[in-house]
RNA sequence: GGGCGCAUAGCUCAGCGGUAGAGCGCUUGCCUUACAAGCAAGAUGUCACUGGUUCGAUCCCAGUUGUGCCCACCA
């Protein structure tokens, strides 16, 4: 393809549309053999002048699947490096945050397989309990149906039909990514082996003391008709009315506040501070309790603050955790009002009443017999709700089964403490120990059908008898016995997912192998959901916590930063980007956005550019096949190097040791800037740039360079697979003949290092910026044509006319060669013949800028320079450096002013 | 009510004692033996405010303001 200054000016640009040409083609036809060294450049005509990463993806992927890449051997002699996927809920599809961290944990394994080892990324699901069952029962709603409808078996089999439909949409999704993962090892946590997981630490806990069954104030749904822990229970400030409400007659008054005024129906006591002066003759005294019949005590209790509102508390055990607290001080009764619904049961008046329509009614009747004294409405409070369906929670008296925390959140604190487990960013730890150093109990048991059945039996007296597995339930139902109807907490199931989808119980090979895992990467928003609870798990079961590490990751928000959610409607489908855009840009600009522990704002313009990044990855490697650039037979000696290949091998060499250590340190925002700024920049514009003159030229030297090219790709290819994996696969293969990137080794340092060549380098990219900057200025067309005579004598850049008059576009001086410019760098001059061409106002602002600029340095420098108490304190390499630049400026001061002179 | 974090270019963010950085966006010129999804040149910042430490502060310390998140049983 030939571009000279005769064509047309209009002359038609290069068709895009490359419909018609598959990339797919373009690897199968450029699949070298082994004996095709350099020969793989056959065809370039037939490479597409754009990456279209829809063509090939897919079929890499499963392609890399069939050859079974990305399965672990447990009885392989490698070393192990494992982790577990946070296995996603099954209730929907993937999101952004999802996409983030897979593509961090599959950069991290596949790095890791590459360096040999036998690395295993297991895949899976959770059942996701409560929030899959209320997503079945949105459906059967939707139907008019309710799971009471269905019966429970029923119900149960059409949660798995749910479970096998999204599922297969999940693991879609993961295959699209690119996800490396052992797709022989998949798990769920309702799969049979994971029960018996369960199962067996139930009992093990139960056996242990470490599980017990109790009847507390717990945190109740009533839609969702099931007890909930804390931290499922999400806090929001709400609009309520706070009453005072005065109780009993004459001198046996009290007045008391509330913001649940229906609880008062199940009141048994008033509280008062035992210290509070105002009230000691009421302590013991019977008060009349107003709307009802009964009568009840004053008691005295440290719990009340005096300073708080009137001092005076009314006490609801059986509604309240704190008024529970001290009903079991004062042994008072517990007189339950509502139901599991939050309809009140209370005989009288107000029964059948839904708690909401309660609490005005009995405010009402109140004011009717003048008892309420104040209202204050709104008044605003945080009031809980259920994180599932944001219903209000309703504390209610419940017998549910527990797990003592203390003990095992203590060993799960104390494997961070002793440095068994880096928690990474180190300052996410304090969130780490401020929970689990005050964890309260933590209830287990849920009133709902999906999931894992309690293990536990009961005689006809209700009494347990048995606890499985490895125990026989005795009797039939027609004996009296019958299994606990509940199910547990989801977050049971998943806190072992370390060790459970490994195979334990069993002691497998697996297990041996790949416990305890390197890594668990996930957001810093589970850390008390999941995190802890399996830290606490693993420690108990296995004496060894789960992770060597605990790498936390931000959430994914939108390009403003701004939260992604359903409501803000700013929520985007990965798919879509990576239909568009494809796979890599979405995982680069992932990586890019991924500083340790902050959140990652990511916008559709974002994975654009990506999308170029890939492209030019593409084209450069494009550039590089049609020039002959090869990986075969050893690099060159260094002393048949020129300098750029000496310089960017150094580089190369300097960019694989940084990457190591973002890659080491998760810093995976730091990765990808490098490589892309090295592979960009320095490759393939001043590389691939100044390549082109030695190509030109032939000979020896251009063979060095296509070796030095082909080398500096392979391994640049290689830094980034891990991150885009399709891209750099196809360009791969075809460049290197290999058979795959996944199982090619990763590069190693060589320990070449130039930096003489490094300076050499700077100085012609100083001189070609130079002069590009005066062309510029004086408004020269780029492809105009300019005779130049170089003076390079003595100065680094003698080696590089060629490559200078080339990247300038300059040409020999001919006859009536009149110097109109003169540039001096480096100590070299480049002069310019621009006769009726140099605007020569132009050059003089051009000039006095660089002027004033360069006087303002002398002078910062020689201030400082002059300060003797910098010169007694500042390190010396400080000073050496100021002294440079003040060398410098002066330098330039001298040289300026002798151009602007000669301008006139 | 406690705790933690953040305030740097138009946007999103790095940097964290010794000349202010990136990506995107913006301006100008350009189809230049791969790439216009590109190339070249360029503009833009009282590094929130006020004090302090220091030869020197965007960086360390204190306070102020703004902002975000987490935890908490205040009736």
């Amino acid at each position: 393809m030939t571009r000279g200054s005769a064509a047309p000016v209009h002359k038609p640009i290069r068709d895009r549309d490359i419909g018609a040409r598959t990339l797919a083609a373009v690897t199968e036809n450029t699949q070298p053999g082994p004996e095709s060294h350099g020969q793989h450049t056959a065809t370039p005509a037939d490479l597409p002048t754009q990456y279209a990463p829809a063509e090939v993806e897919g079929k890499l992927y499963e392609r890399w699947v069939e050859r079974g890449y990305f399965e672990a051997d447990p009885k392989s002699g490698k070393p192990p490096y494992t982790i577990v996927i946070p296995p996603p809920n099954v209730t929907g599809s993937l999101h952004l945050g999802h996409a983030f961290q897979h593509t961090l944990m599959d950069a991290l394994t596949r790095r890791k397989r590459m360096q040999g080892y036998e690395a295993l990324w297991l895949p899976g699901m959770d059942h996701a309990g409560i929030a899959t069952q209320n997503k079945v029962e949105q459906q059967l709603a939707e139907e008019g149906k309710s799971r009471q409808d269905l019966g429970r078996e029923a119900f149960v089999e059409r949660v798995w039909r749910w479970k096998e439909e999204y599922g297969g949409k999940i693991l879609g999704q993961m295959r699209r990514l690119g996800d490396g993962v052992d797709w022989s090892r998949e798990r769920f946590t309702m799969d049979e082996g994971l029960s018996r997981a369960v199962q067996t630490v139930f009992k093990k806990m139960y056996d242990d003391g470490l599980i017990y069954r109790a009847e507390r104030i717990i945190n109740w749904c009533p839609r969702c008709l099931t007890a909930i822990s804390d931290i499922e229970v999400e806090y929001q400030e709400d609009d309520g009315e706070l009453v005072q409400l005065k109780y009993g007659e004459g001198d046996k008054t009290v007045v008391v506040a509330t913001t649940r005024a229906e609880t008062m129906l199940g009141d048994t006591a008033v509280a008062v501070h035992p210290d509070d002066p105002r009230y000691q003759h009421l302590i013991g005294e019977q008060i009349r309790l107003p709307l009802t019949d009964r009568t009840i005590p004053v008691v005295a209790d440290s719990h009340v603050d005096p300073e708080f509102g009137t001092g005076q508390v009314k006490v609801t055990p059986a509604h309240d955790p704190n008024d529970f607290e001290i009903g079991r001080r004062h042994d008072l009764p517990m007189v339950t009002v509502m139901d599991e619904r939050g309809v009140i049961t209370a005989p009288g008046p107000f029964e059948g009443l839904d708690r909401f329509e309660a609490r005005s009614a009995i405010v009402a009747a109140l004011r009717e017999q003048g008892r309420v004294l104040e209202e204050k409405r709104p008044y605003r409070h945080s009031v809980g709700h259920c994180s599932r369906c944001k219903t209000t929670i309703e504390p209610r008296l419940s017998m549910q089964w527990w797990v003592k925390v203390a003990p095992l959140a203590r060993a799960a604190g104390d494997a961070v403490r002793e440095g068994r487990t880096k928690i990474h960013p180190a300052d996410m730890s304090s969130r780490y120990f401020d929970w689990v150093d005050n964890m309260h109990d933590w209830t287990i048991s849920r009133q709902l059908w999906w999931g894992h059945r309690i293990p536990v039996w009961y005689g006809p007296a209700g009494e347990v008898v048995c606890v499985g597995p490895g125990e026989e339930p005795p009797g039939g139902e027609a004996e009296g016995w019958h299994q606990d109807p509940d199910v547990l907490d989801t977050w049971f199931s998943s806190g072992l997912w370390p060790f459970s989808t490994l195979g334990w119980p069993d002691e497998t090979p697996e297990l041996e192998k790949f416990y305890a895992t390197d890594v668990l990467v996930t957001g810093y928003d589970i850390i008390f959901f999941w995190v802890a609870r399996m830290m606490m798990f693993g420690t108990y079961v296995r004496d060894e916590p789960p992770f060597h590490t605990i790498a936390l990751t931000g959430l994914v928000r939108d390009e403003h930063g701004k939260k992604m959610s359903k409501s803000f409607g700013n929520v985007v489908d990965p798919l879509e980007w990576m239909d568009a855009y494809g796979s890599d840009a979405l995982r680069f600009t992932l990586a890019s956005g991924a500083n340790p522990g902050t959140d990652v704002p990511i916008g559709e313009d974002w994975v654009k550019a990506s999308r170029n990044f890939a492209n030019k990855i593409w084209n450069a490697t494009r550039f590089a096949l049609m020039n002959g650039a090869t990986v075969a037979g050893p690099l060159p000696d260094a002393g048949e190097l020129a300098a750029t290949d000496r310089w960017i091998l150094s580089r190369l060499n300097e960019v694989l040791a940084e990457a190591d250590g973002y890659y080491d340190d998760y810093q995976f925002a730091k990765l990808s800037d490098t490589l892309r700024h090295f592979a960009w920049d320095e490759v393939f514009d001043w590389y691939v740039e100044l390549s082109k003159t030695t190509f030109a030229k032939g000979g020896r030297p251009a063979e060095v360079s296509r070796r030095v090219l082909g080398e500096v790709l392979d391994v640049t290819l290689r830094l980034l697979h891990p991150v885009v994996p399709f891209v750099t696969e196809t360009l791969w293969t075809t460049l290197t003949g290999g058979e795959s990137v996944v199982v090619a080794d990763w590069p190693k340092d060589s320990g070449f290092r130039d930096a003489e060549a490094g300076r050499e380098i700077a100085t012609l990219q100083q001189a070609v910026t130079e002069v590009r900057r005066f062309r510029a200025d004086q408004g020269l067309q780029p492809g105009q044509k300019v005779p130049a005579e170089l003076a390079l004598e003595g100065t680094p850049l003698v080696a590089h006319e060629d490559a200078i008059r080339q990247l300038l576009r300059l040409q020999p001086a001919g006859e009536g060669f009149q110097a109109t410019a003169s540039l001096p760098v480096a100590g070299a001059t480049v002069a310019l013949d621009l006769s009726g061409v140099i605007d020569v106002e132009a050059e003089r602002k051009r000039l006095a800028k660089d002027l004033a600029a360069a006087e303002k340095e002398l002078a910062q420098t020689s201030g400082k320079l002059g300060n003797e108490a910098f010169l007694a304190k500042a390190p010396d390499h400080v000073v050496d450096k100021i002294r440079t630049r003040r060398g410098s400026a002066e330098a330039d001061i001298a040289r300026l002013k002798e151009q602007l002179e000669r301008l006139g």
